[in-house]
DNA sequence: TTCAATAATGCAACAAAGCCGCATTATTGA
DNA sequence: TCAATAATGCGGCTTTGTTGCATTATTGAA
């Protein structure tokens, strides 16, 4: 179910969305730890919002070579909508400097808002 | 204390970074006002890093008219070092929207790690 | 099919980060 | 000088995320 939740969404989502499509189903604890192996096992990404919290998005174009998520997200300060920026970006890094996580969020007002 | 601490440093600190440095005679919850009141009047920027905590950085290069940070943080994952990356960055957004704030981490190793 | 080994779950507790109320202490200014 | 205002410390609280442990499911080999 989980699984089909990420897979369905548009845009990363956190602990608490699915909370709150899976009611009392599922525990606080399952879901994390289901999120969390999603991620070791390379099927989402976890991206860390700018409110301090943790949102994961299903991996669409990954292949084994390349497993990137290297676009921004952007939240609403109002509606509190995630979506996805389209931009891929690139960041030079310092010599011998090795990235992990790419990490970009931009927080504001949508269209609507 | 807490400015000159943020004046001096040349990477964004967090709470318990400037706990360490004043010990017991600050307490914790003040340093958080005196972070957030900083962070109110434009003085600092708040970075919330993929960690999920809050980063502050004194404000070097903006005027009253650009109050910009647009530029990456690297936090390297073995020795926590929090370092800012060169490139200012521009992102596109979507018609109608507004950026209020600009978030871009990325982690991992550095050159001596 | 059966049953032991393994994995997944729920529950409770815990930890860290951040915030807030409230009483106390400092600071300000008329 | 002293009352009004601001800043601080303390304690407690919330949220997010994690972990230990007992219980329940699932698996796979005999």
């Amino acid at each position: 179910m989980i699984l089909e939740s990420l897979k369905t969404s548009k845009s990363a989502i956190s602990q608490d969305n699915l909370q709150a499509q899976l009611g009392d189903l599922v525990d606080r604890a399952t879901i994390y730890r289901v999120l969390n192996s999603f991620y070791e096992d390379g099927v989402v990404h976890k991206i860390v919002g700018d409110d301090g919290k943790q949102y994961f998005a299903y991996c669409r174009n990954c292949s084994e070579k390349s497993h990137h998520h290297n676009h921004f997200h952007f939240r609403c300060l109002n509606c509190g909508k995630i979506e996805c920026l389209p931009n891929e970006m690139e960041v030079n890094l310092p010599e011998k400097y090795r990235t992990i996580n790419f990490n970009g969020f931009i927080s504001g007002y949508c269209s609507l808002c």
